[in-house]
DNA sequence: TGCAATGCCTCGAACTACGAGGTATTATGG
DNA sequence: CCATAATACCTCGTAGTTCGAGGCATTGCA
């Protein structure tokens, strides 16, 4: 039963989505993203860095993400892009996650007698 | 980055609401829970066996829920059903899934200037 | 000069979910 | 009447994710 510390164990996949959907908005290195979804969220969800890097690092050998090093003042950053595969990734993801929500939602807030969506 | 085979990754914690759900909303066994997961949600989430007994076991461990032997049919079942302890773990989870799952919309569908949640 | 913030990274631990397999009983169908 | 499917319970090992703590280097600020 556990239950993490942080983020309670609703996470799995999450932070791959959000990831993906970030940087097809707009190209961005690691540090940004943590502090992206952290203030995109208002701080729901927090993912670390030790979440972040590995994820990106997985993206990119996978071809669903490109980088490239660039300096910006002064800082020596990793900007990740995300690649056709990545593109048509984030949206099976997503219409994965679309059908998932709804049908949590629909035992959350649903009929009594169980019927199957309709 | 892996990817289950069935359910594809966003599932972690989820077995354990949607257990609770359906047990506050009507006392259930184990097998039975299965079938009504897979039902309810046009097969869109499907938990075996091996995920949901040892939830239950978990959950009962926990004083969430209770048991009790019941012969229907000729078949001899274990009903489980919700305690106040579980009522009230419930209403946690529930509330951290809604929240969470208005985050990540929020990403999904949001505003490109990635303002937090006002 | 020292400390915080930026920016990258890895590692082990913990937990979940999965699937396959095991047991026993009852209904079904040929 | 026998074999198979369905019911109903269970456990185990594996795989994969996330977490937190930690390490390293540079830059900005007090």
């Amino acid at each position: 039963m556990a239950a993490r510390e942080t983020n309670p164990n609703f996470m799995n996949g999450v932070p791959e989505l959000l990831i993906l959907r970030l940087l097809q908005q707009e190209e961005m290195y690691g540090y940004e993203i943590v502090q992206a979804i952290r203030s995109r969220t208002a701080a729901v969800i927090a993912v670390g860095e030790g979440v972040v890097y590995p994820v990106l690092h997985g993206l990119e050998r996978d071809g669903a993400l490109e980088s490239r090093r660039k300096t910006v003042n002064r800082r020596s950053r990793i900007y990740y892009s995300v690649t056709p595969v990545g593109s048509h990734r984030l949206a099976d993801l997503s219409e994965v996650w679309t059908n998932l929500a709804a049908a949590i939602q629909h035992i959350l807030t649903g009929g009594r007698h169980g019927e199957a969506i309709p």
